[in-house]
DNA sequence: TTGTAGGCGTTATCAA
DNA sequence: TTGATAACGCCTACAA
């Protein structure tokens, strides 16, 4: 391996110069750097990482830990965060670190520290945020940069992104009620979750303000998984005065509904009508196309990664909250 | 920052002995290690992964490059192929760098810059090879140790995972052809991919083997995506003598194909049928539920980075070559 | 404009 | 069984 060392030895020059032309300091002359930059070219010699971030004490490298819990890390709502992340981060001359581990379990713990306290990372993406935390307190206990999708109620204070749920559900109930459906139903997500949270109450504001009352017995529990979609929505459609619409914590539980109506021949579309949350490709192929609640995931992403990079480098932020809103896709699977 | 100055000075011994008493050394008094593993833990002390790294000469990383072309990241396999590495890689104790880039882009040869001759990784992981692939020479020109899903043809040897492509297509056409198609069309993926041209090939088997005559207007370019899928199929509809039977490079194309049949209103299953490739999740939830030759994704991810892992750890390596079996599932796209 | 030298936190060699 | 010490490769104050 070529280090900074063969480059000064090759040209006769001390390994400060050659440190300094390349990283673009003032006090180098032109014909030096030029030089010094074609010669490190020619011998192909690139800083090493290890000894660069050691005497600097930062790393260029973002952490993320993909929340895989066997079921459903097969959401491709993460296929394109991550390639949003990576996108991003490589664009701000960072890199992504990923890992999996399921949420809350010891190997998240682990990971954490492993990476944190050794500084593998200079600052770490959150999604998927709990009610309650303990991601939230562990870094800002150790005082490392963060940013999360949601935020947690930790009462902790560091730059977040969010998507505006109540807004978008409250088009989206207004929109059902336009269509001549009362009785509307909402699938959730597990209740320690943010988005569980934040979603239901999206639903409840949109009822609400549509001047109908909220049914117990129309909200169920789901997972975020087709299968809690499909066991839900069997429960619900086999009820005495069973929901006309029903409303979905995301994409994958709207698809596990409409599975559940076709096994049932039920069209959906008119009599029974579906949607969704998240706006995942897939949501345009399904039977029929399914409407939803389409989150900018790409540009969550990015603005995730612009935020923490400019953390970092300790450049203003010209906002600590960034709210994004959700786009309401009528497609038929309400509207046919 | 805790370093383990600070637990040697908190315990009056000199850092040797703490070093080796963490590392696991035999040389170290029990009493000693037991003392100091506390009072590590207690102070919340985890080695500099930088200073390591330096004096070790590895960073027990591994890269992974998603080749994202904009339209097509959000292919399901990834996901799944993601979180396989990832979860192998920390029962392993590496960590994995992830990083988008569009195959054969200038980014992509940065970052391989970056983390190779930068030494921020010990080995990387390279899938959707193409034929003659530059990265296969530049890491054998490097020594950096890889691995990689499917072979390509420069004639380096490297340890790889392949899928049996042939026994696939085969089984899958003479399913095909028990249920009375002849006219059997192929949508491929791009030709500069090592995929296309295993699966083009075990396409060609498959007819040969069934005693069926290989047409060309039959085969069809694509690029392993839904629309690819879908515009081709409309092609292959309005032929004259237009093919009963559709199989695809992978499900996404075939998830098209589905697709175009149901806007022409041709239901899919007897008349006419379609076959996919991969066995992503979609695929039991099409409409008709898919039949394809299902990838033991998970399982390849993880056999990849046992195989770099014990390269890197010099262990020796039981198979150089692993060959995974594709499993043929039997959907009413093929079978109503 | 260029060079000298110290140190980032570890691990490993050698001596005690 | 333990300790002193020299690297690993780079960056940066300071000196020239």
């Amino acid at each position: 391996m070529t280090t900074i060392r063969d480059v000064a030895k090759r040209l006769s020059l001390s390994i400060t110069t050659i440190s300094r032309a390349l990283d673009g300091y003032g006090d180098v002359a032109e014909g030096t750097r030029k030089l010094v930059e074609q010669t490190a070219r020619e011998m192909g010699y690139a800083p090493n990482r290890a000894a660069r971030q050691l005497r600097r004490k930062r790393t260029d490298t973002l952490g993320y830990i993909l929340p895989a819990s066997e079921s459903q890390f097969a959401d491709p709502f993460f296929s394109e965060f991550i390639a949003g992340l990576g996108d991003q981060a490589a664009t701000e001359n960072f890199d992504l670190l990923v890992l999996t581990a399921a949420p809350g379990s010891e190997a998240e713990k682990g990971l954490f520290q492993r990476w944190v306290q050794g500084r593998k990372v200079d600052g770490m993406v959150l999604n998927r945020m709990r009610l309650y935390d303990w991601r939230v307190q562990y870094l800002s206990g150790q005082g490392l940069p963060f940013v999360s999708l949601e935020k947690s109620l930790d009462g902790v204070d560091h730059p977040y992104v969010e998507v505006d749920v109540r807004a978008g559900f409250v088009a989206l109930i207004q929109h059902l009620v336009e269509r001549g459906h009362r009785r509307i139903a909402y699938i959730g997500a597990g209740r320690e979750l943010k988005i569980q949270s934040d979603r239901f109450a999206g639903y409840g504001a949109g009822m609400v303000s549509a001047g109908l009352e909220l049914e117990p017995r129309l909200v169920c529990d789901g997972d975020l998984s087709r299968q809690s979609g499909y066991q839900a929505t069997r429960k619900l459609l086999a009820m005495k005065n069973p929901p006309t619409a029903i409303t979905c914590a995301n994409d994958l539980t709207a698809i596990g509904a409409l599975e559940a109506a076709h096994d049932l021949s039920q069209e959906v579309g008119r009599g029974l009508v579906v949607a969704g949350f998240d706006g995942i490709e897939e949501s345009q192929h399904t039977q029929p196309p399914l409407t939803t609640l389409k989150q900018p995931v790409y540009e969550i992403a990015q603005h995730l990664v612009r935020m923490l990079v400019a953390m970092l480098l300790e450049q203003p932020l010209p906002e600590r909250r960034v709210q994004l809103q959700a786009e309401l896709l009528v497609r038929q699977s309400t509207n046919s």
